[in-house]
DNA sequence: GTGGTCTAGACCACT
DNA sequence: GTGGTCTAGACCACA
């Protein structure tokens, strides 16, 4: 499904948040897919169990998946997904910290803006 | 200066980091500047020294200060700030993210656009 | 595992960095071995644990080891501990300020290749 | 004379020491020659006094330079600093330290002599 | 005065 | 159990 880096500093609960939350966002894991179970998921990372139930219950709190007690764990259709405008407003703080960081090390408005398009272009929408 | 949020999930010492990242980026301090020393913040802040002391050797490393035993703690300029490909490799690997994260939310291309346009214009150079 | 020398002008933080560099390229640690514990190796010198984790946040910032939080401390692969070229200059510079300070002092160049071939023959490498 | 490098790790009373013992050993300062006084060399470098005198101090220690009271600070010949044995084993230490290093860092052995190489051919003598 | 190291001991988050 | 953070308070080296 994905891997983990150990060497990284990021504990592992959040790799798994994040791992999954992008196979969500890119459309690989689609609403109302299920999602491995919890004892599934640990035996394939090699990671605790406790782990994974961790990174579970995050993914819930942060609405992107929920648990049927017996029948398993499913992705929420996106708009399901509440503009959440807390969690909204914190992505564009972080967006803007990132970018001004980038400024200061010396990247220019120009090669921003292409990183930008590459972004747009990849996900081929046309919503603008 | 600045203030400390306790409720914070952050760590103290992480938020003085990004507080005074914050700074230096903002021009608020800039190069040469002495910073305020390891026991005027620790006081200022109402915090151990140790917890300063941290986030300074945190900030040394990140390349934005520098010290001089003795004599106190200064800011780096921009240009010594070596255009660190891993950093900023991972600042857009963020920037990635969280705009993907945007889109899923149901932000539009229109809306980050004009997010993006406000950060150039406070900015307000004309390196592009 | 080794022995501090308490009556040293060097740290005692730094005494642990420099013995645990040591064993690791002396392939006595080889990678992915784990590290005893922080607290452990700091009962086994008698230090504050405090100071074992310094020593082993240096070496994480070296390149020689990596943390995983709740698990452990474990050895780097040398592969991963990239041919840093300032590092590597720094220590070219030591090595060259060193023998000009051998010569200065009366040893000769016979002398100073007989230490090297001794070097080279503990490692008993054929890359050249 | 020299620079200074406050970004450096290393305190300013060991970035003279170190400047003085080049210059010493590179032939720019020769046997009996008088080094400036404190107090032009503090000026000079816009340092403490007191930093100069303790580098000094220290140069003295190591038997490099020696101080006629009233008169000044001279350099002493290099066949005055006896080949002391503790400081030529602590020498050949830390370059034993280092060449390990630069191998584990993957630098080769021909590199390593060339390297060598390169450093007599600077010093241009043939005692070998 | 400055930063740097160290201890003793507490508390938290992660596995 | 693991590492990570923090406090209170001491002592040292450097400028």
């Amino acid at each position: 499904m994905f891997q983990l880096d150990l060497k990284s500093r990021k504990s592992i609960y959040e790799q798994v948040v994040d791992n999954i939350k992008e196979l969500v966002i890119a459309g690989v894991l689609n609403s109302e897919d299920k999602l491995p179970s919890v004892r599934e998921l640990s035996k394939a990372l090699t990671v605790n169990p406790n782990t994974v139930q961790k990174a579970y219950r995050e993914l819930e709190y942060q609405g992107f998946i929920y648990t049927v007690s017996g029948l398993g764990t499913f992705v929420t259709s996106p708009i399901h997904s509440v503009m959440d405008g807390k969690k909204a407003h914190e992505l564009q703080d972080n967006i803007r910290r990132d970018i001004k960081e980038l400024l200061y090390m010396g990247m220019t408005r120009a090669q921003i803006n292409e990183l930008l398009q590459e972004l747009f272009e990849e996900r081929g929408e046309g919503n603008d």
